[in-house]
DNA sequence: ATCTATTAATAACT
DNA sequence: TAGTTATTAATAGAT
């Protein structure tokens, strides 16, 4: 007799959206616990502050926040804000920050020029794979099988723009690493309202939560 | 003799601060990937809005978001404060800006997306092949040599496989940048990516941690 | 909400 | 900082 195992434990999964309504909503509470218990984990551990928001596909809020959500995302909205704004200019000390940051630039440069260099990198050995009538082609045909000609024109043209979108955003990113000035105090620019939560602040929960030994910060089942 | 065991293995720990100051360096990088890659599932899995902004004890943030950490603070921080009030004051001033990089990064995660699926749909035998030498890329040049006519379509499926090179690489480098900055970093701006398996621009943040490495999301991968 | 069998994360060590 | 391995922790599926 097979011994019926009590479950069938758990199963590996792909990450992908999940089809069963009911199934994503449980799958939804049992991870947006550990999500919080890892963050509130990672903050007593390393000292670190963490702060993590979730919105339910339905629209509700959930936040964890140690030391609060507010003052972790108020801190971290005026450092990604417009740094020149409250600091003084770049300190002329990182000089060597900068270089590196500038050779990496120039890395990332060189990347971008992929695109126009490859061919020239094309290794010898597809040669072989080409005359076999190789899996490339069935790749292709894959790929472009069920998209018609005007729609690959479309995704080429929206590729090249996606490029350059990317080469812009890296050199804005790289900009703005080199413009982030050293440490320096801030004032906290935004403030909002200092309990959060508009109001539905979940002491049960909370509670529950810390006396789970592990908790720290806050935890809200949010409001609306 | 006691047959020394290459490693004793995870070891149970209690959750509270780690004294070592290496251990805990250590302990706040490996846990840190791991709730960017636990936010990128949940948002995947349940299609729900994430986002996590974690600063270390030496001040340097890093972020994940899904959509965006922008959006999400956004939306966050307007919904804590008075509802009815003014949910204007929290708009950050530069909105605009942050949602037009948020409507290219969009743009950048469908088209990825689009990629990936694509690629899904032709499995296996190919995949090793792939791996096995170069980038895909290369025996897409060979087809181009003789195919002519549809240059096109090369050039569509190849500038997909660069994009996502770049895109991966891109995060790595900028990720490396933050990281070796100067002491307080800016937000590391990429976030992971969601949808593709966890990568990020997915351009992913957990690149590395996600199975195809330019996963979106990944960069953090989370992956760009 | 509970209960396991499994998979996933990760502490200690290299 | 990056792998490896032995364990613990998280959780999918079934109640």
């Amino acid at each position: 007799m097979a011994p019926r195992r009590p479950s069938m434990g758990r199963q590996k999964i792909e990450i992908r959206r999940i089809e069963s309504e009911e199934a994503r909503q449980v799958c939804f509470s049992k991870r947006r616990a550990g999500l919080f218990k890892k963050a509130s984990e990672l903050s007593i551990l390393c000292g670190a502050q963490v702060a993590a928001v979730v919105f339910s596909p339905a629209g509700k809020a959930f936040s964890f926040g140690h030391p609060s959500v507010e003052s972790l995302l108020d801190r971290f909205l005026a450092s990604s804000s417009s740094p020149g704004a409250a600091g003084a200019g770049v300190a002329s000390s990182d000089d060597r920050a900068v270089s590196e940051l500038n050779r990496q630039y120039g890395e990332l440069r060189a990347l971008l020029d992929y695109e126009k260099t490859r061919r020239e990198r094309v290794d010898g050995a597809m040669e072989k794979e080409r005359a076999a009538r190789s899996p490339a082609a069935a790749w292709i045909d894959a790929e472009v099988g069920s998209m018609g000609q005007d729609d690959l024109v479309a995704f080429g043209a929206a590729l090249a723009d996606v490029q350059v979108a990317v080469a812009a955003r890296a050199d804005q990113l790289l900009r703005d690493a080199l413009l982030a000035g050293p440490r320096r105090s801030r004032q906290p620019a935004l403030r909002i309202s200092s309990t959060g939560g508009g109001g539905g602040f979940d002491l049960g929960a909370f509670n529950a939560w810390r006396s789970g030994g592990a908790g720290v910060g806050q935890w809200h089942p949010a409001p609306l």
